[in-house]
DNA sequence: ATTTTAATTGAATAAAAGTTCAATGAATAT
DNA sequence: ATATTCATTGAACTTTTATTCAATTAAAAT
Protein backbone atom coordinates (compact mmCIF):
# COMPACT_ATOMS: atom_id res chain seq x y z
CA UNK A 1 0.00 0.00 0.00
CA UNK A 2 2.34 2.20 -0.87
CA UNK A 3 0.32 4.30 -2.96
CA UNK A 4 -1.99 5.06 -0.31
CA UNK A 5 0.54 6.60 1.36
CA UNK A 6 2.22 8.75 -1.23
CA UNK A 7 -1.05 9.84 -2.29
CA UNK A 8 -2.14 11.45 1.30
CA UNK A 9 1.66 12.85 1.38
CA UNK A 10 0.84 14.58 -2.02
CA UNK A 11 -2.23 15.91 -0.81
CA UNK A 12 -0.30 16.82 2.59
CA UNK A 13 2.22 18.80 0.54
CA UNK A 14 -0.56 20.05 -1.53
CA UNK A 15 -2.72 21.55 1.35
CA UNK A 16 0.72 22.85 3.53
CA UNK A 17 1.66 24.95 0.11
CA UNK A 18 -1.47 26.87 -0.37
CA UNK A 19 -2.14 27.26 3.17
CA UNK A 20 1.18 29.27 3.20
CA UNK A 21 0.07 31.26 -0.07
CA UNK A 22 -3.73 31.69 0.99
CA UNK A 23 -2.33 33.63 3.73
CA UNK A 24 0.84 35.08 2.44
CA UNK A 25 -1.41 36.40 -0.69
CA UNK A 26 -5.07 35.46 0.44
CA UNK A 27 -7.22 32.75 -1.65
CA UNK A 28 -8.05 35.50 -4.92
CA UNK A 29 -4.51 36.23 -5.65
CA UNK A 30 -2.93 32.95 -4.86
CA UNK A 31 -2.89 31.22 -8.84
CA UNK A 32 -3.04 27.27 -9.10
CA UNK A 33 0.06 27.56 -10.96
CA UNK A 34 1.26 29.21 -7.92
CA UNK A 35 0.53 26.29 -6.04
CA UNK A 36 1.60 24.01 -8.30
CA UNK A 37 4.60 25.46 -8.93
CA UNK A 38 5.70 26.25 -5.16
CA UNK A 39 4.92 22.35 -4.68
CA UNK A 40 7.25 21.37 -7.48
CA UNK A 41 4.70 19.58 -9.60
CA UNK A 42 2.45 20.44 -12.50
CA UNK A 43 -0.82 22.16 -12.85
CA UNK A 44 -2.33 18.68 -14.15
CA UNK A 45 -0.94 16.78 -10.69
CA UNK A 46 -2.71 19.61 -8.51
CA UNK A 47 -6.08 18.63 -10.12
CA UNK A 48 -5.10 15.16 -9.84
CA UNK A 49 -5.51 15.57 -6.23
CA UNK A 50 -8.01 18.44 -5.78
CA UNK A 51 -11.25 18.78 -8.22
CA UNK A 52 -10.63 22.19 -8.35
CA UNK A 53 -9.48 25.11 -6.62
CA UNK A 54 -12.68 26.11 -4.49
CA UNK A 55 -12.59 21.87 -3.45
CA UNK A 56 -9.00 22.31 -1.86
CA UNK A 57 -9.88 25.33 0.02
CA UNK A 58 -13.14 23.29 1.30
CA UNK A 59 -10.64 20.42 2.85
CA UNK A 60 -8.33 23.00 4.05
CA UNK A 61 -11.11 24.55 6.18
CA UNK A 62 -11.89 21.27 7.24
CA UNK A 63 -8.49 20.76 8.15
CA UNK A 64 -7.97 24.28 9.74
CA UNK A 65 -11.53 23.56 12.27
CA UNK A 66 -9.19 20.71 13.49
CA UNK A 67 -5.91 22.36 13.25
CA UNK A 68 -7.35 25.58 15.65
CA UNK A 69 -8.49 23.31 18.16
CA UNK A 70 -5.24 23.01 20.50
CA UNK A 71 -5.36 20.49 22.89
CA UNK A 72 -5.98 23.01 25.29
CA UNK A 73 -5.71 21.97 29.01
CA UNK A 74 -9.07 23.86 30.10
CA UNK A 75 -8.96 23.13 34.05
CA UNK A 76 -9.38 26.71 35.58
CA UNK A 77 -9.23 27.97 38.72
CA UNK A 78 -11.20 31.26 37.89
CA UNK A 79 -12.14 33.71 34.82
CA UNK A 80 -8.59 35.25 34.42
CA UNK A 81 -6.81 31.78 35.20
CA UNK A 82 -8.88 30.60 32.07
CA UNK A 83 -7.92 33.25 29.93
CA UNK A 84 -3.94 33.45 31.51
CA UNK A 85 -3.97 29.57 30.10
CA UNK A 86 -5.67 29.61 27.11
CA UNK A 87 -2.73 32.74 26.28
CA UNK A 88 -0.30 31.45 27.38
CA UNK A 89 -1.20 27.61 25.92
CA UNK A 90 -1.92 29.45 22.81
CA UNK A 91 1.25 31.39 22.39
CA UNK A 92 3.66 28.34 22.98
CA UNK A 93 1.19 26.40 20.67
CA UNK A 94 2.38 28.80 17.82
CA UNK A 95 5.75 28.69 18.82
CA UNK A 96 5.62 24.75 18.40
CA UNK A 97 3.49 24.49 15.74
CA UNK A 98 3.91 27.34 13.18
CA UNK A 99 0.93 26.17 11.27
CA UNK A 100 -1.57 27.01 14.04
CA UNK A 101 -1.27 30.83 13.68
CA UNK A 102 -1.17 30.47 10.00
CA UNK A 103 -4.30 28.47 10.82
CA UNK A 104 -5.87 31.38 12.97
CA UNK A 105 -5.41 33.63 10.49
CA UNK A 106 -6.52 31.44 7.22
CA UNK A 107 -9.83 30.72 9.09
CA UNK A 108 -10.63 34.52 10.32
CA UNK A 109 -9.62 35.86 6.48
CA UNK A 110 -12.57 32.61 5.51
CA UNK A 111 -15.28 34.05 7.62
CA UNK A 112 -14.92 38.29 7.05
CA UNK A 113 -14.11 37.42 3.23
CA UNK A 114 -17.03 38.35 1.25
CA UNK A 115 -17.39 35.75 -1.76
CA UNK A 116 -16.29 32.46 -0.68
CA UNK A 117 -19.24 30.08 -0.63
CA UNK A 118 -21.32 29.48 1.88
CA UNK A 119 -20.58 26.40 2.89
CA UNK A 120 -17.25 26.57 3.74
CA UNK A 121 -17.94 30.53 6.03
CA UNK A 122 -20.01 28.50 7.63
CA UNK A 123 -17.32 25.84 9.04
CA UNK A 124 -14.84 28.57 9.59
CA UNK A 125 -17.45 30.76 11.81
CA UNK A 126 -17.49 27.47 14.32
CA UNK A 127 -14.56 28.79 14.98
CA UNK A 128 -16.02 31.94 16.64
CA UNK A 129 -15.35 32.56 20.25
CA UNK A 130 -16.37 35.77 21.24
CA UNK A 131 -19.90 35.02 21.95
CA UNK A 132 -18.76 32.22 24.71
CA UNK A 133 -15.95 34.85 25.76
CA UNK A 134 -18.70 37.19 27.30
CA UNK A 135 -20.39 35.07 29.29
CA UNK A 136 -17.31 34.40 30.79
CA UNK A 137 -16.19 38.24 31.35
CA UNK A 138 -19.14 39.10 32.89
CA UNK A 139 -18.79 36.28 35.27
CA UNK A 140 -15.20 37.43 36.58
CA UNK A 141 -16.71 41.16 36.90
CA UNK A 142 -19.29 40.12 39.38
CA UNK A 143 -15.71 38.13 41.22
CA UNK A 144 -14.14 41.11 41.09
CA UNK A 145 -11.25 39.86 39.36
CA UNK A 146 -12.28 41.54 35.74
CA UNK A 147 -12.07 45.06 35.16
CA UNK A 148 -15.31 46.73 34.44
CA UNK A 149 -16.47 47.32 31.13
CA UNK A 150 -18.72 46.63 28.32
CA UNK A 151 -18.26 43.19 28.53
CA UNK A 152 -18.45 42.82 24.26
CA UNK A 153 -15.76 45.86 24.36
CA UNK A 154 -13.49 44.25 26.90
CA UNK A 155 -14.05 40.88 25.33
CA UNK A 156 -13.68 42.02 21.93
CA UNK A 157 -9.95 43.85 22.78
CA UNK A 158 -8.70 40.53 24.21
CA UNK A 159 -9.70 38.86 21.18
CA UNK A 160 -8.49 41.20 18.59
CA UNK A 161 -5.54 41.49 20.53
CA UNK A 162 -4.97 37.55 19.73
CA UNK A 163 -5.83 37.84 16.07
CA UNK A 164 -3.21 40.90 15.34
CA UNK A 165 -0.78 38.70 17.34
CA UNK A 166 -1.73 35.08 15.10
CA UNK A 167 -1.28 37.61 12.15
CA UNK A 168 1.90 39.29 12.54
CA UNK A 169 3.09 35.90 13.42
CA UNK A 170 2.48 33.94 10.81
CA UNK A 171 3.75 36.48 8.48
CA UNK A 172 6.64 37.59 10.80
CA UNK A 173 7.63 34.58 12.85
CA UNK A 174 10.72 36.38 13.29
CA UNK A 175 9.57 39.03 15.56
CA UNK A 176 9.26 38.05 19.27
CA UNK A 177 5.69 37.11 20.76
CA UNK A 178 4.80 38.83 23.90
CA UNK A 179 4.31 37.31 27.70
CA UNK A 180 0.95 36.18 27.86
CA UNK A 181 0.84 37.79 30.64
CA UNK A 182 0.82 41.36 28.75
CA UNK A 183 -2.68 40.57 26.87
CA UNK A 184 -4.37 39.35 29.98
CA UNK A 185 -3.45 42.83 31.64
CA UNK A 186 -6.34 44.09 29.14
CA UNK A 187 -8.72 42.76 30.79
CA UNK A 188 -7.13 42.61 34.78
CA UNK A 189 -8.18 44.54 37.32
CA UNK A 190 -5.32 46.22 39.31
CA UNK B 1 -15.80 74.94 -14.17
CA UNK B 2 -18.45 72.17 -13.22
CA UNK B 3 -16.66 69.71 -14.93
CA UNK B 4 -13.73 69.87 -12.65
CA UNK B 5 -15.52 69.29 -9.93
CA UNK B 6 -17.98 66.08 -10.89
CA UNK B 7 -14.62 64.70 -12.03
CA UNK B 8 -13.08 64.50 -8.72
CA UNK B 9 -16.02 63.62 -7.44
CA UNK B 10 -16.30 60.67 -9.28
CA UNK B 11 -12.79 59.79 -8.86
CA UNK B 12 -13.67 59.94 -4.83
CA UNK B 13 -16.33 57.85 -5.46
CA UNK B 14 -14.71 55.18 -6.99
CA UNK B 15 -12.19 55.47 -4.65
CA UNK B 16 -14.24 55.05 -1.93
CA UNK B 17 -16.32 52.05 -3.33
CA UNK B 18 -12.74 50.57 -4.07
CA UNK B 19 -11.73 51.00 -0.32
CA UNK B 20 -14.75 49.04 0.99
CA UNK B 21 -14.61 46.49 -1.59
CA UNK B 22 -10.66 45.63 -1.50
CA UNK B 23 -10.73 46.05 2.64
CA UNK B 24 -13.63 43.19 2.80
CA UNK B 25 -12.61 41.12 0.05
CA UNK B 26 -9.31 41.78 -0.74
CA UNK B 27 -7.70 43.51 -4.03
CA UNK B 28 -7.36 40.13 -6.20
CA UNK B 29 -10.54 39.16 -4.74
CA UNK B 30 -12.24 42.47 -6.19
CA UNK B 31 -13.68 42.88 -9.79
CA UNK B 32 -13.93 45.93 -11.38
CA UNK B 33 -17.13 45.21 -12.14
CA UNK B 34 -17.89 44.83 -8.84
CA UNK B 35 -16.71 47.88 -7.76
CA UNK B 36 -18.55 49.43 -11.00
CA UNK B 37 -21.28 47.94 -10.05
CA UNK B 38 -21.33 49.29 -6.51
CA UNK B 39 -20.77 52.74 -7.77
CA UNK B 40 -23.83 52.75 -9.99
CA UNK B 41 -21.95 53.20 -13.19
CA UNK B 42 -20.44 51.23 -16.31
CA UNK B 43 -17.13 49.29 -15.97
CA UNK B 44 -16.58 51.76 -19.16
CA UNK B 45 -16.69 54.82 -17.26
CA UNK B 46 -14.69 54.22 -13.98
CA UNK B 47 -11.51 52.77 -16.86
CA UNK B 48 -12.31 57.11 -18.08
CA UNK B 49 -11.24 57.72 -14.87
CA UNK B 50 -8.62 55.12 -13.92
CA UNK B 51 -6.22 54.01 -16.17
CA UNK B 52 -6.27 50.59 -15.14
CA UNK B 53 -7.72 48.58 -11.76
CA UNK B 54 -3.83 48.71 -11.01
CA UNK B 55 -3.33 52.53 -10.90
CA UNK B 56 -6.58 52.58 -9.21
CA UNK B 57 -4.93 50.84 -6.23
CA UNK B 58 -2.11 52.97 -6.55
CA UNK B 59 -3.94 56.05 -6.02
CA UNK B 60 -5.64 54.88 -3.25
CA UNK B 61 -2.46 53.94 -1.80
CA UNK B 62 -1.13 57.21 -1.91
CA UNK B 63 -4.43 59.10 -0.86
CA UNK B 64 -3.88 56.24 2.08
CA UNK B 65 -0.87 57.54 3.58
CA UNK B 66 -2.27 61.06 3.75
CA UNK B 67 -5.49 59.03 5.39
CA UNK B 68 -3.51 57.16 8.14
CA UNK B 69 -1.70 60.26 8.90
CA UNK B 70 -4.41 61.95 11.32
CA UNK B 71 -3.70 65.08 13.19
CA UNK B 72 -2.16 64.22 16.06
CA UNK B 73 -1.76 66.36 19.18
CA UNK B 74 1.39 64.81 20.14
CA UNK B 75 3.09 67.04 23.23
CA UNK B 76 3.20 64.12 25.56
CA UNK B 77 4.82 64.15 29.21
CA UNK B 78 6.26 61.03 28.95
CA UNK B 79 6.48 57.67 27.12
CA UNK B 80 3.39 56.15 29.08
CA UNK B 81 1.58 59.17 27.89
CA UNK B 82 2.31 59.07 24.38
CA UNK B 83 0.89 55.66 23.59
CA UNK B 84 -1.79 56.91 26.23
CA UNK B 85 -2.74 60.11 23.91
CA UNK B 86 -1.90 58.63 20.76
CA UNK B 87 -4.41 55.42 21.54
CA UNK B 88 -7.21 57.32 22.25
CA UNK B 89 -6.76 59.69 19.32
CA UNK B 90 -6.75 56.64 16.98
CA UNK B 91 -9.79 55.12 18.81
CA UNK B 92 -12.05 58.04 18.83
CA UNK B 93 -10.32 58.82 15.23
CA UNK B 94 -11.79 55.53 14.10
CA UNK B 95 -15.03 55.98 14.93
CA UNK B 96 -15.46 59.73 13.76
CA UNK B 97 -13.95 59.02 10.43
CA UNK B 98 -15.07 55.29 9.94
CA UNK B 99 -12.28 55.82 6.96
CA UNK B 100 -9.79 55.67 9.26
CA UNK B 101 -10.24 52.31 10.00
CA UNK B 102 -10.42 50.84 6.65
CA UNK B 103 -7.44 52.64 5.57
CA UNK B 104 -5.49 51.41 8.33
CA UNK B 105 -6.19 47.75 7.28
CA UNK B 106 -5.87 48.47 3.60
CA UNK B 107 -2.17 49.86 4.26
CA UNK B 108 -1.62 46.74 6.27
CA UNK B 109 -2.85 44.82 3.66
CA UNK B 110 -0.69 46.45 0.91
CA UNK B 111 2.56 45.92 2.89
CA UNK B 112 2.23 42.65 3.25
CA UNK B 113 0.44 41.04 0.39
CA UNK B 114 3.13 39.21 -2.16
CA UNK B 115 2.06 40.34 -5.78
CA UNK B 116 1.62 43.69 -4.90
CA UNK B 117 4.08 46.06 -7.34
CA UNK B 118 6.90 47.02 -5.18
CA UNK B 119 6.49 50.94 -5.45
CA UNK B 120 2.72 50.34 -4.44
CA UNK B 121 4.07 48.44 -1.23
CA UNK B 122 7.07 50.99 -0.26
CA UNK B 123 4.03 53.87 0.25
CA UNK B 124 2.51 51.48 2.38
CA UNK B 125 5.30 50.69 4.45
CA UNK B 126 5.94 54.49 5.23
CA UNK B 127 3.20 53.82 7.50
CA UNK B 128 5.55 51.52 9.31
CA UNK B 129 5.38 52.62 12.90
CA UNK B 130 7.42 49.24 15.00
CA UNK B 131 10.65 50.68 14.23
CA UNK B 132 10.16 54.08 16.38
CA UNK B 133 8.29 52.65 18.67
CA UNK B 134 11.01 50.18 20.14
CA UNK B 135 13.02 52.81 21.34
CA UNK B 136 9.88 54.96 22.64
CA UNK B 137 9.79 51.30 25.25
CA UNK B 138 13.23 51.73 25.93
CA UNK B 139 13.07 55.06 27.30
CA UNK B 140 10.14 54.44 29.14
CA UNK B 141 11.42 51.10 30.75
CA UNK B 142 14.71 53.47 31.79
CA UNK B 143 12.41 55.34 33.69
CA UNK B 144 10.32 52.44 34.61
CA UNK B 145 6.64 53.64 33.58
CA UNK B 146 6.93 50.62 31.02
CA UNK B 147 6.97 47.36 32.14
CA UNK B 148 9.85 45.41 32.20
CA UNK B 149 10.83 42.46 28.94
CA UNK B 150 12.27 42.40 25.72
CA UNK B 151 11.00 46.09 23.49
CA UNK B 152 10.81 44.63 20.31
CA UNK B 153 7.98 42.05 21.79
CA UNK B 154 6.38 45.34 24.04
CA UNK B 155 6.14 46.95 21.25
CA UNK B 156 4.80 44.38 18.96
CA UNK B 157 2.16 43.55 21.12
CA UNK B 158 0.76 46.85 21.41
CA UNK B 159 0.93 47.23 17.71
CA UNK B 160 -0.71 43.97 17.45
CA UNK B 161 -3.42 44.54 19.25
CA UNK B 162 -3.79 47.98 17.69
CA UNK B 163 -4.25 46.41 14.33
CA UNK B 164 -6.70 43.63 14.99
CA UNK B 165 -8.77 46.47 16.86
CA UNK B 166 -8.93 48.69 13.68
CA UNK B 167 -9.43 45.44 11.11
CA UNK B 168 -12.42 44.17 13.53
CA UNK B 169 -13.65 47.35 13.73
CA UNK B 170 -13.09 48.07 9.86
CA UNK B 171 -15.33 44.68 9.38
CA UNK B 172 -17.62 45.22 12.32
CA UNK B 173 -18.47 48.53 13.23
CA UNK B 174 -21.13 47.87 15.47
CA UNK B 175 -18.57 45.83 18.05
CA UNK B 176 -17.77 48.53 20.82
CA UNK B 177 -14.52 49.34 20.89
CA UNK B 178 -12.15 49.35 23.82
CA UNK B 179 -10.95 52.17 26.29
CA UNK B 180 -7.27 53.02 25.03
CA UNK B 181 -6.16 52.16 28.88
CA UNK B 182 -7.05 48.52 28.61
CA UNK B 183 -4.62 48.82 25.36
CA UNK B 184 -1.76 50.22 27.23
CA UNK B 185 -1.94 48.28 30.12
CA UNK B 186 -0.45 45.87 27.68
CA UNK B 187 2.64 48.08 28.01
CA UNK B 188 2.47 49.58 31.42
CA UNK B 189 4.35 48.59 34.66
CA UNK B 190 1.94 48.51 37.61
C1' DA C 1 -29.13 77.73 -31.87
C1' DT C 2 -25.04 75.43 -33.11
C1' DT C 3 -20.78 73.58 -32.29
C1' DT C 4 -17.65 71.50 -29.41
C1' DT C 5 -16.24 68.98 -25.72
C1' DA C 6 -16.51 65.46 -22.55
C1' DA C 7 -19.31 61.93 -19.80
C1' DT C 8 -21.30 57.58 -20.30
C1' DT C 9 -22.62 53.03 -22.02
C1' DG C 10 -22.23 48.19 -23.19
C1' DA C 11 -20.73 45.13 -26.39
C1' DA C 12 -16.27 43.50 -28.46
C1' DT C 13 -11.56 42.14 -27.56
C1' DA C 14 -7.52 40.77 -24.98
C1' DA C 15 -5.37 38.77 -21.17
C1' DA C 16 -5.25 35.87 -17.35
C1' DA C 17 -6.45 32.08 -14.74
C1' DG C 18 -8.89 27.60 -14.04
C1' DT C 19 -9.75 23.05 -15.85
C1' DT C 20 -9.43 19.00 -19.01
C1' DC C 21 -7.18 15.50 -21.50
C1' DA C 22 -4.44 12.47 -24.33
C1' DA C 23 0.04 10.71 -23.98
C1' DT C 24 4.03 8.96 -21.17
C1' DG C 25 6.39 6.63 -17.75
C1' DA C 26 6.87 4.41 -13.37
C1' DA C 27 5.23 1.38 -9.88
C1' DT C 28 2.50 -2.75 -8.63
C1' DA C 29 0.18 -6.97 -9.34
C1' DT C 30 -0.22 -11.36 -11.82
C1' DA D 1 8.29 -11.06 -17.87
C1' DT D 2 3.85 -8.95 -18.91
C1' DA D 3 -0.12 -6.65 -17.99
C1' DT D 4 -2.40 -3.30 -15.39
C1' DT D 5 -2.96 0.55 -12.80
C1' DC D 6 -2.11 4.98 -11.61
C1' DA D 7 1.07 9.19 -11.12
C1' DT D 8 2.62 12.76 -13.95
C1' DT D 9 3.13 16.18 -17.64
C1' DG D 10 2.15 20.17 -20.49
C1' DA D 11 -0.32 21.79 -24.09
C1' DA D 12 -5.22 22.70 -25.46
C1' DC D 13 -9.53 24.36 -24.03
C1' DT D 14 -12.87 27.05 -21.15
C1' DT D 15 -14.15 30.47 -18.22
C1' DT D 16 -13.52 34.58 -16.00
C1' DT D 17 -11.94 39.18 -15.69
C1' DA D 18 -9.58 43.32 -17.37
C1' DT D 19 -9.42 46.59 -20.95
C1' DT D 20 -10.73 49.00 -25.28
C1' DC D 21 -13.66 51.38 -28.36
C1' DA D 22 -17.22 53.10 -31.36
C1' DA D 23 -21.54 55.08 -30.60
C1' DT D 24 -24.73 57.96 -27.71
C1' DT D 25 -26.10 61.47 -24.63
C1' DA D 26 -25.57 65.49 -21.91
C1' DA D 27 -23.32 69.65 -20.76
C1' DA D 28 -20.52 73.86 -21.91
C1' DA D 29 -18.83 77.22 -25.01
C1' DT D 30 -19.53 80.17 -29.00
Amino acid sequence: MKREEQKEQRKKQIMSVALDLFVKKGYAATKVSDIAKTANMSVGLLFHYFESKEKLLEELTYIGLQGTQMPLQMEYLNELDFYEKFTSQLIAYMQEQPITAKMFVFMAQMQRTEGIPENIKETALSVNTLEKSVDIIKSGQKKGIIRKGNPMALSNAYWCSIQGIAEQYAMHPDIPLPEAEWIVDIIRLK
